[in-house]
DNA sequence: TAGACGTAGA
DNA sequence: TCTACGTCTA
């Protein structure tokens, strides 16, 4: 029922209803949901244009979520997970596909939360618009990206 | 069919037969062969005594495969993989579990190789006896430990 | 909480 | 070749 690793596509994925439920992050790549194992911001080459297809949001990144239609999400990069050696976010990979994304084309949102056992869930939220991205201080003084996403269709299903 | 993480246990596991193949380590936790999902060595504790219960020999470590019915497998730490920031290692965790087996248990064997597209295959390699241990300098100019494992019931079958 | 012979995509 | 909001066990 599942092709391996389909090709990259742009909005809804056929058969996935806002609000499916998954467990392990290589279900979301199976399906088709999300191409990258851990990364957090999948996209891929549309002629010529590198496009932001979809973005997890689990935790662990501040500044994530905000109302049930609007998401802050924090670009990749400059070690801000591991806390270790923090530099600057670069305007390259997923945050350059989020950038290239601006006003552009549907993204979909996967939200994810962990459990008090560890185990995590993730559920697709739905098609997003990239609103627009901005540059600001981390907490650990170093340049990070932000991209404001809001629901595409207004308040949620 | 199959037990999640079952309990770890040493020697056999029924239902699996030598030469039996997989794909991923997952399915080597799933079954029962392996209990790590990324160490190379895994061990558990019974009746007090810390004793390694399986390794796999996958590549990435130097000096692993000699012949058919003997490894000589290379201790865990020291940064031996990613040759970044190289230590000495030290009879820790999977290194004083596989030193406490010596002459003592037997310890699973699982051999991995990775093929030309990427993809990795796993087979379960039966039995082995850990016959002693020693450090040595490793390239890197560190201590490594390495273990050297016949197999139990001599040339395989 | 930290370590580990992972895994897939760019 | 390298990155990445992983995942499991001790």
């Amino acid at each position: 029922i599942f092709a391996k690793s389909g090709k990259q596509i742009i909005g809804a994925i056929p058969g996935v209803e806002v609000g499916d439920k998954f467990h392990y992050r290589v279900e979301l790549i199976l399906i088709g949901l999300h191409h990258q194992i851990q990364g957090g911001i999948a996209y891929g080459n549309f002629g010529g244009k590198v496009l932001a297809t979809s973005v997890v949001a689990s935790g662990g990144y501040a500044d994530d979520l905000h109302n049930k239609d609007t998401l802050i999400y924090t670009g990749q990069g400059g070690n801000v997970m591991n806390r270790k050696d923090p530099q600057d976010q670069k305007l390259e990979r997923g945050n350059l596909a989020l950038k290239n994304s601006v006003q552009t084309n549907p993204v979909r949102v996967i939200r994810g939360s962990e459990s008090l056992d560890g185990s995590r869930t993730y559920f697709y939220d739905g098609l997003y618009l990239v609103e627009k991205y901005w540059q600001e201080r981390g907490p650990l003084g170093k340049l990070v990206f932000k991209f404001q996403m809001n629901r595409i269709g207004g308040s949620g299903n």
